[in-house]
DNA sequence: ATTGCGTTTAGAACGATTCTAATTACAGTT
DNA sequence: AACTGTAATTAGAATCGTTCTAAACGCAAT
């Protein structure tokens, strides 16, 4: 796990100085926070957290840094509606899904199950059938429900 | 195709009138624009068509009709991302997923192809696997890519 | 040490949505 | 058909998340 985590870090220095762009403190401190941060943070999470150490941080920077890091592909942006409307960032490259909580708004990471030729063969049918011509460059899928924790709760009330 | 807008006109007409909910000129014109509308609006949109009719339409009320219609599940509301932030408003109540265009961000509903069950249950298991205990009320899948209007224009340049 | 250009900053601007308080008008009652 | 309670509409302000701006700054190549 935390092996992990400094894979993605070194992953995204080495990015950026392939870039030839700049490894200012913030970027760094930005980086440090995000890849080991499973939670899906917003913009404002992490502002938040960094202007405990950088008192003069500006969203733009969290802002820039993060598309930087989408643009090489090293972390994606989730827009998944709900209470807040903010941008949710996701640092984990593999395939996954999401599952989103109704009720606390978490989103948990399900890695892919390699799906059976049969059923992913009826899927291309029927896209091609609803919209024929296109192309497939990404599958998002989420699971709306309750965690455990959440549905726990709820069955107390 | 004309007859499932009408139905859907209908239900959400009923819908309003069992909940109590006045039918006020301004509501019916929204519905009637809407159920009929396969582009997947945004409420920008359907105010600017609604103006021509009615030129002191107040955005709220688009957004206070649309609201009602999601909480009595006759319409849903999505947040894809892109180009502009801007929620999509989803009259087709049947279930289905969504290609969505990276050019031009069009969007077409995809009947669901019945999952062949080895594929659901692995898939089952990776959810268990990640999140013990999440309780699933939705599934939604977006496929990501070119419509073939802009797959073709893309060649071309 | 110098210097060029990418970065950061604070704050303004922006787009989408929600809220507010005052006005209007639906629909049930007489 | 007039009356009335209450929900709905309106214009505009407020809010939230995000992007832009112009000036100051500082990394890294020389």
């Amino acid at each position: 796990m935390r092996t992990e985590h400094k894979q993605r870090y070194e992953r995204m220095v080495d990015d950026l100085r392939q870039k030839k762009l700049k490894l200012t403190p913030q970027r760094l401190a930005i980086l440090r926070l995000f890849c080991a941060d499973e939670s899906h943070p917003t913009a404002q999470d992490l502002y938040a957290r960094l202007r405990t150490t950088f008192p003069t941080m500006s969203f733009a920077t969290v802002y820039n840094t993060l598309d930087a890091l989408a643009l090489a592909g090293l972390s994606s942006t989730l827009n998944l509606g709900g209470e807040s409307r903010a941008s949710r960032f996701d640092p984990n490259t593999d395939p996954h899904h999401h599952a989103v909580c109704d009720a606390c708004g978490s989103i948990t990471d399900i890695p892919v199950a390699t799906p059976a030729p049969a059923a992913s063969s009826r899927d291309a049918h029927a896209l091609d059938s609803a919209a024929p011509g296109f192309s497939v460059r990404a599958v998002e899928r989420v699971y709306r429900g309750l965690c455990a924790a959440c549905r726990k709760k709820r069955l107390l009330s």
